[in-house]
DNA sequence: TTGTGTTTTATTGCCTCC
DNA sequence: GGAGGCAATAAAACACAA
């Protein structure tokens, strides 16, 4: 890895040389998956990690630290973007006062709220069913994570990105048919004018496309109603008392949803995501993530796991979700079921054992409340992977993925999750196949798609005990900033994608 | 080929916490 | 006061349309 990576950076030191004008240089793709990867794993990393990250990387501390804001600061733009939808709606057309989902869980401060969810919010958006999704439209997935997540994925969406998390749910017709007109474009429109031209919203929304999916919107909104409006009933956009307990309780209702909905409150699935990711990222990595959902029983399951009681968070829910997804390969005793990261990679090789002793990172929330030897048994329950072994997969992956390039992995896809760049068949003919299948998430993967390049750049790094360590340190000391444990971010992998990873590095 | 728009990187200042 | 993080800003790099 180490040397791989050298390589790597010696020959974009060689690039560099020649760059030595330019004020600013881009990250290598591999510098990017680790960084990405890395993130996914600590948003808040030590300053230890910070420097052998560097150091790896051929990145100084200060890159790293830079990278890592910006990083944080695109996550948190995300999430806001995604609140302003949710709030153009609860004041448009579509009075969706049910999914408030995405406004308080990313109202993002400085505070480190972002994440907060009202459980108010929660509760309402309990009819719904699948509202707060994800999806994401946004699309503004990273571009690692994309990359990578899948990679790791196709059922992990590691991460602690809220993308990630928010990418991954519903299937719900209704949902789907009431984002066509939504978002025309697939895009949430986010509510800062700046945020809104990068993502290239056209202030449509339901009125203006109203002609084109007039009917689909129509019906999705006569549905919405049917189900949710009674004549009886307080107006639209009126909040909804909390349901006194077991008010939903019924031998007929479907055993998921509820609990889903009451222990998970970040898992609601918006229906303008599903549709958008669909319309936007058919047959994209984005689908790995729903392909990999177990269903909701599965994620029904484990609703509240230790330590995510309390004020509830984008991630921790998210991370919550992740062990639904997981569940089959998800062990409560493990909270760090392995995954495929960089950064377990650098661990595994020794080339970056953290020990978490960075000044602020000490501190463990106990509130987790697992014990380390628990912990510790995972991590070192994998064996070793060396860290060259590691970054000639990554490297493979990069120069061997037909003709995607080091540029072209740059901007392909991989790392470019900006829509209007992605090929245009992958709103074609895969979306079609996507309505044509039953499944609407395998049926949208090409056999030789990315996704099959993820795999095959799956990484089996076994974390380490640093990850333990620094996964409970993740940004500890300050009261402004919520906790971002790792260890509610279980991986999602599946059996069938642990063993094909594990082939795969075999 | 050029212009425009978007994304990424780097810098700087302010704030919060210890 | 120092350290770390957030936010704003500028500029480079890049992609796409005309």
């Amino acid at each position: 890895m180490e040397e791989e990576l050298g390589n790597a950076m010696h020959s974009e030191e060689n690039k560099d040389s020649t760059e030595k004008n330019k004020k600013r240089k881009l990250k290598t793709p591999t510098q990017l998956v680790a960084l990405e990867k890395f993130y996914n794993e600590h948003k808040y990393p030590t300053e230890e990690m910070k420097s052998q990250l560097a150091e790896q990387l051929g990145l100084t501390e200060k890159q790293i630290s830079g990278w890592f804001c910006h990083r944080r600061l695109k996550d948190k733009r995300f999430c806001e973007t995604y609140t302003s939808v949710r709030q153009d709606r609860s004041s448009g057309v579509i009075q969706d006062h049910g999914s408030g989902l995405a406004q308080d869980s990313c109202g993002s401060t400085k505070n480190g709220d972002y994440w907060h969810i009202d459980p108010r919010e929660v509760e309402s958006q309990k009819p719904y069913g699948h509202e707060l999704a994800t999806n994401n439209v946004l699309e503004r997935r990273s571009q690692y994570t994309e990359n990578v997540s899948n990679m790791e994925n196709t059922s992990s969406e590691s991460s602690s990105s809220l993308k990630d998390r928010l990418l991954s749910q519903s299937e719900n017709p209704y949902d789907t048919e009431v984002s066509r007109y939504l978002t025309h474009e697939g895009a949430i429109p986010p509510s800062n004018p700046k945020a809104l031209s990068s993502l290239r919203y056209k202030p449509s929304g339901y009125l203006k496309v109203k002609g084109e999916v007039e009917n689909a919107a129509i019906t999705a909104v006569k549905r919405q109603l049917g189900v949710q409006y009674r004549e009886d009933g307080p107006p639209l956009g009126v909040e909804f008392q909390p349901l006194p307990p077991g008010a939903f309780e019924s031998p007929a209702k479907g055993p998921s949803h509820d609990s889903y909905y009451v222990g998970n409150p970040l898992l609601p699935r918006s229906p303008d995501i599903l549709t958008m990711k669909k319309q936007r990222a058919l047959g994209s990595r984005y689908e790995v993530h729903s392909s990999n959902m177990s269903s909701q029983d599965s994620y029904r399951e484990e609703v509240a796991p230790t330590g995510t009681t309390g004020r509830p968070e984008c991630q921790e829910k998210n991370s919550v979700y992740q062990l639904k997804k997981s569940s089959n390969y998800y062990n409560k005793s493990d909270p760090f079921p392995r995954q495929n990261s960089p950064l377990n990679m650098y661990e595994e090789s020794g080339g970056l054992t953290f020990s978490s002793s960075g000044k602020r990172d000490h501190k463990m929330n106990p509130s987790y409340n697992i014990p380390r030897s628990q912990i510790d048994s995972v991590s070192n329950n994998h064996g070793s992977y060396s860290s060259k072994v590691a970054s000639e997969q990554i490297e493979m992956q990069l120069h061997n993925h037909g003709s995607v390039g080091s540029k072209s992995f740059y901007r392909s896809g991989y790392l470019d999750y900006n829509p209007k760049k992605m090929p245009k068949e992958m709103f074609n003919g895969e979306e079609k196949a996507v309505n044509e299948s039953s499944d609407p998430v395998r049926g949208k993967i090409p056999a030789t798609n990315e996704l099959a390049v993820a795999n095959r750049c799956q990484l089996d790094f076994p974390r380490s005990d640093y990850a333990a360590k620094a996964s409970f340190s993740e940004k500890p000391g300050r009261k402004s900033h919520t906790r971002r444990s790792t260890m509610e971010m279980p991986y999602s992998f599946t059996v069938d994608e642990a063993e094909e990873t594990s082939s795969s590095l075999d």
